[in-house]
DNA sequence: AAGAGGCCCTGATAGC
DNA sequence: TGCTATCAGGGCCTCT
């Protein structure tokens, strides 16, 4: 599911439902995620505390005292909390059972005081990984700022360019380079910034970098109003859909016409990276 | 150091 | 209906 904004909308659902509760049980039906998900996990976070739920670019953090729980939802993750006491309450989707939960792929499951927190990723490119907290920054050293950091700014995207080759499609997909946009927003913020994605990042201009700058953090934010947005995967703990998807300009609108006011041209695709790139290549000379 | 490519995995969809 | 191929919102690893 994951880019920013899902992550973030997941952050702030987790904050109202699980902060402060205590992990009562933990269940791990299947260990090959990403990374092994380790023997000892259950017994290490048995009886801890949620104290804080945190946000890192597209990671979320359980803090649990002397210890965390990053986590990370891969291509396909999504968390659940359900409520205990509403565990018979229907639902009307074929996807979901009874239990309002996904019918397979429940992979990790904590158990807490009135409700459950179910981790389900049927690609199982996601991962949860326990560190001490000593160990949280360095787990993040090679990650770069946001879109939303203060250190994203001019001085920073001019220099991270300078003598680089690729273009600036990809460089909006590098994590090292700026952290939490993904193939959705690239090409979303591309289009708004009227930047070509084949364009090399050495030849862009001073304008082209602010509005990078400023453009990434519009439409990150804009994206997190509108709860995310719900390609396939994405719901919100509640298996909500978020609805930012009905604002997409370019993304999987192949062949459709170019939105801007006056623009005659269609919407192309291509492959940059082996990631789907849409664009107009009308206004994104 | 930077860049290209392979790979991890399941499921939805398209084409025959 | 059923097969096969392709693609999907990510990122790690290896090789050059």
């Amino acid at each position: 599911m994951p880019e920013l904004p899902e992550i973030e909308i997941v952050k702030q659902s987790l904050d109202k439902k699980v902060k402060f509760e205590k992990i009562k049980k933990v269940v791990v039906r299947n260990r090959s995620l990403r990374f092994k998900v380790p023997k000892n996990f259950e017994s290490i976070l048995k009886n801890k505390i949620i104290k804080k739920i945190s946000r890192k670019s597209k990671y979320l953090i359980l803090h649990l005292g002397n210890i965390c729980c990053v986590i990370h939802l891969g291509m396909s993750g999504t968390i659940h909390i359900i409520n205990s006491k509403n565990s018979n309450k229907h639902s009307n989707t074929s996807f979901y059972g009874s239990l309002n939960l996904p019918l397979k792929h429940n992979h990790i499951e904590f158990f807490l005081r009135n409700s459950q927190f179910v981790y389900n990723d049927p690609r199982r490119f996601g991962f949860f990984i326990i560190l001490k907290k000593e160990n949280l920054l360095n787990f993040f050293k090679n990650i770069g700022p946001e879109p939303l950091d203060n250190q994203f700014n001019i001085n920073y995207i001019e220099n991270y360019f300078k003598n680089k080759k690729k273009n600036i499609k990809s460089f909006l997909l590098d994590q090292k380079f700026v952290s939490g946009i993904g193939n959705i927003y690239a090409n979303e913020i591309l289009f708004i910034c009227k930047i070509n994605p084949l364009q090399k990042v050495k030849y862009l201009t001073k304008i082209d970098i602010k509005k990078i700058r400023y453009f990434s953090k519009l439409i990150l934010n804009r994206a997190i109003k509108k709860g995310g947005s719900s390609i396939k995967d994405f719901k919100n703990v509640e298996g909500q859909n978020g609805s930012y998807q009905n604002q997409f300009k370019v993304y999987k609108r192949e062949n459709l016409k170019c939105l801007n006011k006056g623009c005659t041209g269609k919407i192309k695709k291509k492959f940059i990276s082996k990631r789907s790139t849409f664009f107009c290549n009308n206004c994104q000379k």
